[in-house]
RNA sequence: GUCCCCAUCGUCUAGUGGCCUAGGACACGGGCCUUUCACGCCUGUAACCGGGGUUCGACUCCCCGUGGGGACACCA
């Protein structure tokens, strides 16, 4: 590791939302960056003409800055060693090749696209690594001239060598890469734009990249972006790959296993700092046993020494049962404003109407059943009784003789004079439970299905508090016609 | 197909030659608490891919096999 202060980068390409394993990257550069002090950049690879969208990048912005990760050079921020989008730098990229062209490290290649189609589906049908042949690689002038004279715009290509390719890998060691097997690779396309191999190595170079960590599937590509390297005179940054992130059938992580990108993990009600915690859980170990884990603590602990060398499994149940306790544990007050337009969205378009200490109230009584913010409409609805149903578990748990003796003795109670709201409740179950001489599971069960409706949810106690003896004495009574009804 | 990477409970992992009768977490089962479901607490089931070495001693080191994954574009 150097000495100086690493400089470390994220470089999304703008072609769609922010995916969590490239979330993920960015989460450790953040971390490595942070940890030792250094620097965290983020570039904008946006060369592929035909994917990339500004709203993509607009979007992948918001992502981080909902993620709480930020950055100290890039879009937004400016920084010395900018422009941050690889489409404003195309100059410096001309520059460069032009030196590898001059080095006879590079050659125009004058084959079509359709052309290069048909040679990989030969070498695909006989069976061989799909590889450009290097058909273009020894033209002479009057060749080149007449390839020219057909219209053709030349794409650049990296002549390969056939000397190996060896580095070291922070998180995986020793790494040897032989050149004989790869194919002479495009570095600039005909339309003057270069390829990723290419754009990379110099923004690398030029932005003072001291560590590149990434993901395992581009460790095929730092073989070819060390080519580079030498060919230019470039001192390499460091590597370090770590490994990527698996659906349920260990293959990677993708839109096929559900949801998978930042976005989505968001609208379902996921905290920002449950998903980066995770994240940092997935594939790695925080140290000392740790699981819950605040970012703050990420940075200090943070190592790329653990980062896992296989596959990780992303586990939904895992991820759901850390928002849980973030959500338990939680300041209510934040809880309650994050929580706000998942409410919205469950079709309370009022929410902002209602009393905000009740609201509160309600929040703290089911904030133990949620383990996404999402789940909040159905939770709440028991504390409104337009929302107010009887489900089929209430039901058959009431249609039962005892059941139904306890609702009665209940909606004999609820008759007595108003009491104060703090200690009706325990009033009210001492009455049923004298009146009826049933306890325990008998006795709880026919209120909890009665009152909410459900056979699971808040503690009893709190949901009497926050509903109105009105709603308490119109459930009972609606509930006992439609059931004696049902009885007879 | 070729190259590369990887390999501990179902899943995420701890373990860097003896502390391992392999530890923790999720999930699952049981119990306790709450005169209720849940939460919480306690507890159970469950793993070192196989074969050779090296060593007094291998989950840990080496080799082979097997399995899984990744890369192989004028995408990044």
């Amino acid at each position: 590791m150097t000495a100086e202060k690493p400089r470390v980068r994220f470089a999304p390409s703008p072609t769609g939302d922010l995916h969590v394993g490239n979330a993920r990257t960015a989460l450790f550069n953040y971390l490595f960056a942070r940890h030792h002090g250094g620097e965290f950049i983020l570039r904008v690879e946006d060369t592929d003409s035909v994917r990339t969208s500004t709203d993509s990048e607009r979007r992948i912005l918001e992502d981080l800055a909902w993620l709480a990760i930020d950055w100290d050079e890039g879009p937004g921020r400016g920084g010395a060693k900018g422009p941050y989008h690889q489409r404003e730098r195309l100059d410096l990229y001309s520059h460069y090749l032009k030196i590898l062209i001059q080095a006879g490290c590079v050659y125009p290649c004058y084959c079509t696209e359709k052309e290069l189609e048909a040679e990989r589906a030969e070498l695909i049908f006989r069976k061989m690594m799909p590889r450009y042949m290097g058909k273009c690689r020894n033209l002479n002038d009057s060749e080149r001239k007449n390839l020219a004279d057909q219209g053709r715009e030349p794409a650049y290509r990296f002549r390969i060598g056939t000397e190996s390719i060896a580095f070291t890998d922070l998180i995986r060691g020793a790494m040897k890469f032989d050149a004989g097997a790869i194919g002479d690779f495009i570095i600039v396309r005909s339309n003057g734009i270069p390829a990723y191999n290419f754009a990379v190595v110099v923004d690398d170079y030029l932005m003072s990249i001291s560590h590149v960590i990434r993901g395992e599937d581009h460790l095929s590509n730092t073989a070819l972006q060390l080519l580079i390297y030498r060919a230019l005179g470039f001192k390499p940054p460091v590597f370090a790959h770590h490994a990527l992130i698996l659906g349920k059938d260990r293959s990677k992580l993708s839109k096929r296993h559900g949801s998978v990108t930042v976005r989505e993990f968001r609208e379902r009600g996921i905290l920002p700092e449950v998903l980066l915690n995770y994240l940092a859980l997935l594939g790695s170990s925080l140290g000392g046993g740790r699981e819950v884990c605040a970012l703050e603590e990420m940075i200090t602990s943070f190592s790329l020494d653990r980062a896992g060398k296989s596959g990780a499994i992303f586990d939904e149940d895992k991820l759901k049962w850390l928002n849980g306790i973030y959500i338990r544990q939680g300041d209510l007050h934040s809880l309650t404003e994050r929580l706000l337009p998942f409410i919205r969205a469950a079709g309370y378009h009022k929410v902002d109407t209602l009393d905000r200490v009740w609201l509160e109230r309600v929040i703290d009584a089911v904030r133990g059943d949620l383990s996404t913010l999402s789940d909040i409409g159905d939770q709440m609805d028991i504390f409104f009784d337009d929302r107010y149903v009887l489900s089929g578990e209430a039901q058959r748990l009431l249609g039962k003789e005892q059941a139904l003796t306890v609702v009665r003795a209940l909606q004999e109670g609820l008759e007595h004079p108003p009491l104060s709201a703090d200690n009706s409740y325990r009033r009210i179950i001492e009455i049923v439970k004298r009146k009826t001489g049933v306890t325990g599971k008998n006795l709880f069960m026919p209120i909890r299905a009665v009152v909410t409706g459900r056979i699971r949810g808040p503690e009893l106690d709190k949901v009497f508090a926050i509903l109105s003896p009105a709603s308490l004495k119109h459930r009972v009574e609606t509930a006992i016609s439609g059931l004696s009804g049902i009885n007879r």
